[in-house]
DNA sequence: CTGTTAGCGCATTCAG
DNA sequence: CTGAATGCGCTAACAG
């Protein structure tokens, strides 16, 4: 059997109510005596407080919901080490759901989520046009902020994003400064907000250029290094000799691992013939021949600031900004060209 | 105001304890025109269970603890991807914990679960010689399983494993057959019960061969890229020219890439100079160059496996057995060179 | 087939 | 400074 407050009550001659001052530290309305006493007779019957039970007379659980696509893309553990982090020292709890996707599986751990009656939900959605799953939230009133994605028909929607946009200009703007003449632009899946944004600062940059015209040619993949790979095999199978291109910038790292390696199969040096740039700065990217250069996140800041805010939110206190934006920084390895004025990238 | 059993079962004109039987489904006891009035009521009113009151009055949660050392180890997500196919068919939540490898965090975390009152813990340990965490979790009988990790002084304690022993054989078996002089064994942080596994495979192999006699150099590392980088590089230093081993046998894939580059850096040619095998089978295993050649865990499967023991436990029922072994697979890459005769490896 | 009565373990009034 | 009473939302006997 458990030991309870009652037990320890019991034991120490006192009533329920005193030991659950001490056990929340109220300073009010305890002689320093008999809260020595019950502290120690606590230690010594092993008590734990009961999460569920101060759970249903408080309405706080002390733990929250964390909805990821997936957990075995190597973008999304960093978020959660940051969301730990900030987590810890309160003491909360974090539930992990993997949506794969599926917009369906999304609503459902949502609402299983509610079931158990979390104090808020961390969402990175998968589609941005859809936000039956934030209805849910809304209506139960619990605090929740969006993570990595937004979702379009809440613009002003509690968030922790990176600048997408800002991050695919920089990108393309180091990759204009060898002035190819076409340019393959490897973005996921367009229903994601990221990809959206992604695209604009893509466009922001073409139109900045100075120099002679650039072309963009898009293709698509899922985010998987197997699409990567699949879409630059039909665009170099169509064009049977030499590449049309001389840059790919790819929405994410694993796409644009899997589209050196189309080029490699095909015989396309890298950085000479054509220059690769993903995005996100997995672990892997600086571990391919040759390392990737690309778009970092600060994944690790955007979890903790995720969670900081979520925390403000469940607190109840207006916090100090409802979006945060994150500045993505370029990482030069090799997948490029060294240039002459290299300029500082990501810097502000 | 959420609504609550006491609203439907008013709307209802009923008692709480009729909503209460449909609401568990139970068959017995309940008409069946009052039934479909309830369910029809509980929709319209948005009915949301709390799972905190039937928590309190069940004992049950409907949720469980995972501690593993490090999500950003590309080795743990997929485990948790198969921890969550076993659980969402029974709406099963999920509690996630990182310990860093650090057992005092371990503890805090357990701890902080058995407040939380979750069902069972799967608890992926980081020291294979301390097991005052796991006294905890007996001291309040809570269910729980070793995941990958054993921990010595509970050798019949309910778990799921990787054979790694005999994945560790494998792997340097195939290595043998190319009768290298010296073999590095680049093992992982030996405190870990599957690093001491590991070990004793790599001199199961050794014992085993009938060829020339190969002699074997230990080092270690902590996993990371960086320490097989740093491992091999003091090896390569000292012998200042060329290698003195023709292979390497690293505890995990990480590591071995991190030797790869140690290698590389010193212009040796792998597989030709020195081969190299590592363990795991992470994604970057097949997107470096040359593809590393690696001991499959199946990690997908083993996060399944724990999670349905895990659950068996919790429901009180004798699992058909306590302790699951997995199986390695060998597969065969580009690190090593072609063997002439293919045995099948890791095929039983 | 359905209602009544007790708790589950704790926090929180309001008295004393 | 402390205790008694009440309720959080639901389940579980036990009656009818």
């Amino acid at each position: 059997m458990k030991t309870t407050i009652a037990d320890i009550a019991r034991a120490a001659g006192v009533s329920k109510a005193t030991v659950s001052r001490v056990l929340n530290d109220r300073i009010e309305g305890v002689g320093n005596g008999t809260r020595l006493r019950i502290k120690s007779l606590m230690a010594a019957l092993e008590f734990e407080p009961c999460g569920m039970a101060r759970g249903l007379a408080t309405g706080r659980n002390r733990s929250i919901g964390l909805v990821i696509p997936d957990i075995a893309d190597p973008f999304f553990p960093l978020l959660i080490r940051g969301i730990e982090d900030a987590l810890r020292s309160q003491s909360y709890g974090l539930f992990l759901c993997d949506s794969d996707g599926d917009i369906t599986k999304e609503k459902e751990h949502v609402r299983v989520l509610l079931e158990k009656r979390v104090d808020g939900v961390i969402l990175s959605s998968t589609i941005s046009d859809s936000d039956s799953q934030l209805d849910l939230l809304d209506k139960r009133s619990v605090p929740y902020v969006l993570l990595d994605r937004m979702i379009e028909s809440r613009p002003s929607m509690a968030g922790v994003f990176a600048d997408n946009r800002r991050g695919a200009r920089m990108a393309v703007e180091f990759l204009l400064e060898m002035a190819p003449r076409r340019l393959v632009f490897l973005n996921g899946p367009e229903g994601l907000s990221v990809c959206k944004l992604r695209r604009c600062g893509v466009e922001d940059a073409l139109a900045l250029q100075t120099r002679a015209a650039t072309t963009v040619v898009h293709v698509s993949g899922d985010y998987s290094v197997e699409s990567g790979e699949r879409a630059l095999e039909t665009l170099l199978g169509a064009t049977g000799e030499k590449p049309g291109f001389e840059a790919v910038f790819a929405a994410n790292d694993r796409m644009a691992i899997g589209a050196m390696r189309a080029l490699r199969r095909h015989g396309v040096r890298i950085p000479q013939e054509v220059e690769v740039v993903g995005f996100d700065d997995i672990e892997t990217s600086r571990l391919v021949e040759p390392p990737l250069t690309t778009v970092a996140q600060p994944a690790f800041a955007m979890g903790r600031e995720s969670a900081g805010l979520l925390l403000c939110l469940i607190e109840g206190q207006e916090p100090p900004q409802r979006t945060i934006v994150l500045e993505p920084t370029l990482v030069v390895r090799e997948t490029t060209r060294p240039r002459e004025n290299r300029r500082q990238y990501g810097q502000f």
